[in-house]
DNA sequence: ATAGCCTTGATA
DNA sequence: TATCAAGGCTAT
């Protein structure tokens, strides 16, 4: 694997930037009353599961995966009938439980996506019995399973524990090990500024011979050998965070949140490095789509920093690393973006990761069409985020399970990824039920909204695929090496 | 064409 | 033998 452009590490020590996101396409914050219905559907607990295609209720595993009724026979439909669909719109239509029927083709693209196995649809058409996947969904329910006993035996009530909403807006506490190191490391010569991008490889420290010790502020223990179901296992009395401010968090949810950069020094260092990036260069401003890539490419450094310092992540190798990380930057970097909307963003208004405000009518009406419906289903996505409530410590978790994504191909650590990934997953639904008693099933809603976020970063960055090989965006960057890496490999 | 309900049959 | 994911049927 690795990236050809996987030089040395060479770079290292000069990366001490601390500061996240920002993106190429965009989505904002806007309250907007949402269909209620979805939100009010009477799930019977937090476990309940939607479709991971429309959102409704689940049925049963389906070709693959927990389903509804409707989209397991569309599903079928579409395959057995061969039927090609052709989307009338921009290829990004939203599919929800009310929208499903309007366009076919982004609904299978969606059904695809999710993961729903074309090979599971029988071409011989005999009915009844079992196939292939039959230990898959035993895996999968033995899983869900042991999350439910590791919440019973921390012990907490569904019924209890007060919101922690109140804590929404709250800045983050920095911490020590976050470095706040030179911005920048250009050359300045003849007047233009020549800055040497470098490589992700370069990015990342070279495995060190400590490197296998666990975080040292810590306790956290992820059995890199699988155990039963290959779970991390954490006991239940550090399931919690003792601290009285944040009652009943879940202390690896504290921890999560501790990794985050926080936004002004991210906002800062963002910009400065911006302008001297577009220094000498023309069209490079923030409204360009050039100007985009520049701040997504800065942004991707901000994200490869966060992850290179962050618990669980700074314990992997190098090679993993970079595997995880090529896997799934632009999902990162998505949400990146749609988490500033959500915490800090304007109604109407876009907001860049360098502080900046865009007018999202202004975004709207310069978009050609494909732009504009990702944007569109940004919003909807923010919106929905918005209208959950959805806070600080839930959006940290969700990084880290995106993060540690046991599906990527050849993992040296396997193992310990999928324990990673299960404990944050653990440690998101322990904390949505603790912080949000009033609404059931807030964690199936947080899957589904992760669920459309993937299937909208994969959108843009086909997108953004499409206007490389025309040549239009800047390369010989991070941004350019993740594209690549991922369809290299793929 | 959709989606809810029905029938089937290999596997645990 | 019970389970449950396949495919089938049919009112809308």
């Amino acid at each position: 694997m690795d990236s050809p452009s996987c030089d040395g590490h060479t770079l290292t020590p000069h990366l001490g930037r601390r500061f996240t996101d920002s993106d190429v396409s965009a989505e904002a914050a806007q309250s907007v009353s949402l269909r209620s219905s979805r939100m009010e559907c009477s799930l019977a607990a937090g476990l309940e599961e939607l479709c991971p295609v429309c959102g409704d209720k689940v049925s049963g595993y389906h070709y693959g995966l927990l389903t509804c009724e409707s989209c397991k026979g569309f599903f079928k439909r579409t395959v057995q009938n061969n039927k090609k669909y052709l989307c009338a719109e921009s290829r990004v239509c939203s599919i929800d439980v009310t929208q499903r029927k309007r366009c076919p083709a982004c609904r299978f693209h969606k059904c695809l996506h999710v993961g729903m196995r074309l090979e599971a649809v029988r071409a011989d058409r005999i009915r009844g019995g079992r196939n292939k996947f039959g230990p898959m969904y035993k895996r999968d329910r033995a899983l869900k399973q042991q999350r439910r006993a590791l919440i019973q035996a921390a012990g907490f009530r569904t019924d209890s524990g007060p919101p922690l909403g109140s804590t929404q807006h709250r800045a983050l506490t920095f911490t020590g090990d976050l470095r706040c190191a030179p911005i920048l490391h250009c050359t300045a010569q003849h007047e233009r500024i020549s800055y040497q991008p470098p490589s992700l490889c370069s990015l990342l420290p070279p495995d060190s011979p400590n490197q296998a010790q666990w975080a040292s502020s810590s306790n956290w223990t992820i059995k890199s050998e699988p155990a039963i179901s290959s779970a991390a296992v954490m006991p239940s009395d550090q399931l919690f965070s003792l601290s009285p401010r944040a009652p009943r968090t879940p202390q690896l949810v504290t921890e999560f949140v501790r990794c985050d950069p926080d936004e002004l020094q991210l906002q800062n260092a963002v910009a400065a490095r911006l302008l001297q990036e577009q220094h000498g260069e023309r069209h490079g401003g923030a409204g360009t789509f050039r100007g985009m890539c520049l701040m997504a490419d800065q942004t991707l450094f901000s994200i490869v920093e966060w992850a290179r310092t962050s618990i669980f992540f700074k314990q992997l190798k190098v090679n993993d690393q970079m595997k995880l990380l090529h896997s799934c930057w632009s999902d990162l970097l998505l949400l990146d973006i749609i988490s500033r909307q959500v915490l800090h963003g304007k109604e109407g208004r876009l907001l860049l990761v360098t502080g900046q405000e865009v007018e999202l009518c202004d975004v709207a009406s310069h978009a050609g069409v494909t732009v504009a419906g990702l944007v569109q289903r940004g919003q909807e996505l923010v919106e929905k985020l918005l209208l959950i409530k959805v806070d600080r410590q839930e959006l940290a978790c969700i990084k880290f399970i995106i993060l540690f994504n046991p599906d990527v191909k050849q993992l040296e650590e396997h193992h310990f990824i999928e324990g990673v990934q299960e404990q944050a997953e653990g440690a998101l639904l322990e904390y949505t039920l603790c912080s949000s008693s009033h609404l059931h099933g807030r964690f199936a809603h947080l899957l589904l909204c992760l669920s459309e976020l993937r299937s909208l970063s994969a959108l843009a960055e086909e997108y953004l695929h499409c206007r490389h090989l025309g040549g239009e965006v800047p390369g010989n960057n991070l941004l350019m090496e993740m594209l690549h890496a991922k369809r290299s490999w793929a």
